[in-house]
DNA sequence: CGAATGATGGTCT
DNA sequence: GACCATCATTCGT
């Protein structure tokens, strides 16, 4: 067999970009930390302006990876407990970036379930951000660490279709439909609100 | 199916 | 002292 072409692996001009386009633009792209990997199908996006983003008060100690430079790590913990992992984006200065939501599992599937033994089914594995960090493994450690050696993250393929709708889990900003999927996948946290009918 | 809830600790006011 | 960018479980319909 032939050996698979690897993708090119994205760098930092990927996430200079407006952090909207950043976020279309991964969902496909496989995400590989260390033993384990996965395509991306699903994302938040976060930027300085919006209300409910961490770096909306400005660069304190927290939010200061997502003011630094674009395709670094923004690990955070939540609820005392998760860890959810993001893509700082935006030209250095900005507070921008891509919460990264759920994935579907490509590679190291056994030693996801070793890490969340609690998990029923694969499509649990890493349908969540909180869930997704544990099946791979990531951690505070890993926070404001840059792409390219613990985590990395390969180019899509083809074309994807996607899908948008309300981000998950926030009080404030909630009408901006800033949540982007993959259209049609059976990895997601949670599915997307269908469109309203026209009628 | 959905709603309710406890776990558990950092961050910011 | 309030508020969480969550998850797993339990209980109700």
């Amino acid at each position: 067999m032939s050996p698979a072409e690897e993708a090119p692996e994205l760098g930092d001009a990927f996430f200079a970009r407006p952090v909207g386009e950043v976020a279309d633009d991964l969902i496909g792209c496989e995400l590989i930390a260390g033993d384990a990997a996965g395509i991306i199908v699903e994302v938040e996006r976060y930027e300085e302006s919006d209300p409910a983003s961490h770096s909306h008060r400005g660069p304190t100690p927290r939010a200061a990876v997502m003011f630094g430079p674009p395709g670094h790590l923004y690990v955070y913990r939540s609820y005392g407990m998760h860890w959810c992992l993001n893509l700082v984006c935006e030209p250095e200065g900005r507070g921008a970036a891509v919460l990264v939501r759920a994935l579907a599992p490509t590679r190291g599937i056994e030693r996801m379930r070793a890490r969340r033994p609690r998990a029923r089914a694969d499509r649990d594995l890493c349908a969540g951000p909180g869930r997704l960090t544990e099946a791979l493994g990531i951690d505070g450690t890993l926070n404001g660490r840059a792409l390219g050696g613990e985590v990395r993250v390969h180019a899509r393929r083809g074309a994807v279709a996607l899908v948008r709708g309300p981000r998950i889990g926030i009080s404030r900003a909630v009408e901006r439909p800033w949540r982007v999927g993959l259209a049609g996948s059976g990895h997601l946290s949670r599915p997307f609100p269908a469109p309203a009918e026209a009628r």
